[in-house]
DNA sequence: CTGCCACTTCAAGTTCACTTGAGGTCAAGC
DNA sequence: GCTTGACCTCAAGTGAACTTGAAGTGGCAG
């Protein structure tokens, strides 16, 4: 019925040091102990991926833990969801254009990247939508400080 | 004409600091010394853009670097870049989801969201396309090996 | 010619997300 | 009842991406 840590560690393809980091850092609990082993419900492999997720997206753990944490998803603040919603959607529109100026230069047979009006349509493009940000969703401490 | 690194980075938002890593990792160049001051291209702020851009994608400073390295982008594997642009693809997807999900529980008003099955179905598709990788494109050590 | 101040280098410090290693525990199988 | 092996804790180490601090340099305004 629960599994033990190598189970999980198995079955989420996350080391078990990483599975007790997470424990400790809040984003994961396991429900008891059988001696000294955690016990770990399946749920946990749900919440795994949504903390993977929330990795690729490039928020901290810190941050993951904001938005759904040990907790199994019960008393969320409903807010704070739709401001990381709506980062994504910005991050979106960032990798899509990263994604497009990347093709293009891949595909461009222009000698200097730099002149050809299409390469730099593609990355003003991005920059007018970074500049737009509401919140930085990759939390150096960088941004946000000495604003441009 | 050319700009030293305090207007690089008035004009980029980074810092001095920052930038004066960035040259020693390959990512930019000044173009020439006026005493012991670097002086850069302009351009250079279109290639803070497309490294700012790398970063949000997940990219470590060396993958920016193989991308669009300081060469200014002459010579690039045209290959790599393809082979991004499918991650990114990936990644796009990935947050696709995980936006869907963040919004489906901040509306839901099931009790438990470990039960609802729009939220079962929404995280068990980007969970499927994540095992679809090809490739990682955020390297953390952990992905990759002990394959799950 | 003096002083300022934005720059310089270099070493060390910081944070995040883990990993590694040493030494210990305990349920199960022989 | 002893060994085995997967687990445990805790401290220290790692790598990436910077930042900070100390000590120095040099062009330009006054």
């Amino acid at each position: 019925m629960f599994l033990d840590i190598g189970e999980v560690s198995a079955r989420s393809g996350i080391k078990p040091s990483a599975l007790r980091y997470y424990e400790e850092a809040g984003l994961i609990a396991s429900v008891y102990r059988h001696g000294l082993r955690r016990q770990f419900a399946p749920e946990v492999l749900l919440q795994l991926k949504l903390i993977a997720m929330g990795k690729t997206a490039g928020f901290s753990l810190h941050e993951i833990a904001s938005m759904f944490g040990q907790s199994g998803l019960k008393e969320l603040p409903r807010a704070v969801l739709r401001e990381k919603a709506d980062a994504i959607d910005q991050q979106i529109d960032e990798l899509t254009a990263l994604r497009d100026t990347l093709r293009h230069v891949a595909d461009c047979a222009a000698p200097s990247h730099m002149e050809c009006p299409t390469f730099r349509r593609l990355v003003d493009l991005a920059g007018r939508r970074v500049s737009k940000r509401v919140k930085p969703a990759l939390s150096s401490r960088q941004d946000g400080k000495q604003g441009g």
